[in-house]
DNA sequence: ACCTGAACACCGTTCAAGT
DNA sequence: ACCTGAACACCGTTCAAGT
């Protein structure tokens, strides 16, 4: 919360503070006026930078992305580059849980989104995947690891209430032996749990998404169809 | 927008009001204030029955909960039910779009959340899942659907903004020449694109998760573990 | 028990003015 | 071009007062 300005102001500078911010202080913090204050600034000088909050999230969303990381060579056998791509998108998630679960939603049309949904895209073809499957098979991944990660941080917070009895979340409240399940689920929220669970999901999504099981019908038949058996 | 206050206020009242309000005028709509009007009535009163804001979108999201309904019965076979289960997610998603965005991600410990869950976890040791892997599928299930709906709704309001040139999304506009697969990734935003997308990701998780595939390790050996290969 | 008006401490953003 | 103070139209919530 110290004042950084280190000269003039500047779209990265803001961004930059605007995570600082989120990851210090928590989404609820992330003010226009607030976030003026921690630059050494008038509230309205970020104007000049960022059309308004909207924008100011967009770019947060930016940032975030941008720490995903295109996984580091297009040559790795491409089974591996999804999975450290979907590896990554958890990864910043837990990194900054307030940030993610503030943005982690918004579609982004950069040029560097772009250019990591085309390298996913490519190893997927290149996995065998036909052109209709791929892109199917990129939103099922990307659902995938954003709402494991989106559970997981609204987990925390959920444990976060219960734990300081601010939680009124709803009018029960839970009576641990009436649903002998609700342990076993909530447990996965340990950081050893939760990486074993993301992982267990993600590969059965993989082998199911591998191209060429024999239980799916021929690759190139129309638009990603449903399949209907067990 | 009427005042429909029937007579007295109640929570339910209240929820109610909230969900047809985020329907009818879009998630920012719904603020303390707004809400009271809606219902003919001082911002105070609100306060009588539910203990704020937060606790108002957790009361939102039950609601929500309630709408996707238990399967009808559950003598459905195992891979049915799981199937239905996670449609109903996305159906209620696609019905008040603007409601899920809100507070789609929240965690309940309703008694009528908890009656779900443990329903589908009984459906998923019915399939032949090991006490282990059943809450791990289930959170593998859960995060697909919710994960898939959000970024359908997302997907929405981004295309909204394009359309409407409101967008400011990022520095750098969308060049469709260069990014070929942008149009195949955002033409899944059709709901009839968007639901064969849907189920190809979800048929293909269920596979993935299916009890006895053989490159599968034995059911019981330990809690939920990765698998390596492909 | 339920409802309310006034007030408090905040918001995001417009606008006109400064440099 | 960038920064700013004052002002506007909002927020959620507390509190004391009503019934």
């Amino acid at each position: 919360l110290q004042e950084l300005r280190s000269s003039r102001l500047s779209r990265q500078l803001i961004l930059d503070a605007a995570l600082s911010l989120v990851d210090e202080s928590g989404a609820e913090a992330l003010t226009m006026r607030r976030l003026a204050e921690t630059l050494g600034v008038a509230p309205m000088s970020l104007y000049n930078h960022v059309r308004g909050r909207e924008e100011l999230l967009d770019g947060l969303a930016e940032i975030l992305v941008g720490r995903i990381g295109v996984p580091p060579s297009e040559d790795l056998p491409a089974h591996e580059l999804l999975r450290r791509f979907a590896t990554g998108i958890r990864t910043v998630a837990r990194a900054h849980p307030d940030a993610f679960e503030l943005v982690g939603m918004r579609p982004l049309r950069t040029r560097a989104a772009l250019r990591g949904v085309e390298t996913t895209l490519a190893a997927l073809r290149r996995w065998g995947l036909s052109e209709q499957q791929a892109p199917a098979a990129y939103r099922a991944l990307v659902s995938y690891a954003r709402g494991f990660a989106l559970a997981e941080i609204a987990g925390f917070t959920l444990e976060e209430r219960t734990r300081r009895r601010t939680s009124h979340v709803t009018p029960h409240e839970l009576d641990p032996g009436e649903f002998p399940a609700i342990a076993e689920l909530s447990s996965w929220l340990s950081p050893r749990v939760g990486e074993e669970t993301f992982f267990y999901g993600l590969d059965a999504l993989l082998a199911g998404l591998a191209p060429n099981r024999r239980e799916r019908p021929p690759a190139d038949n129309r638009a990603p169809a449903g399949m209907k058996g067990g």
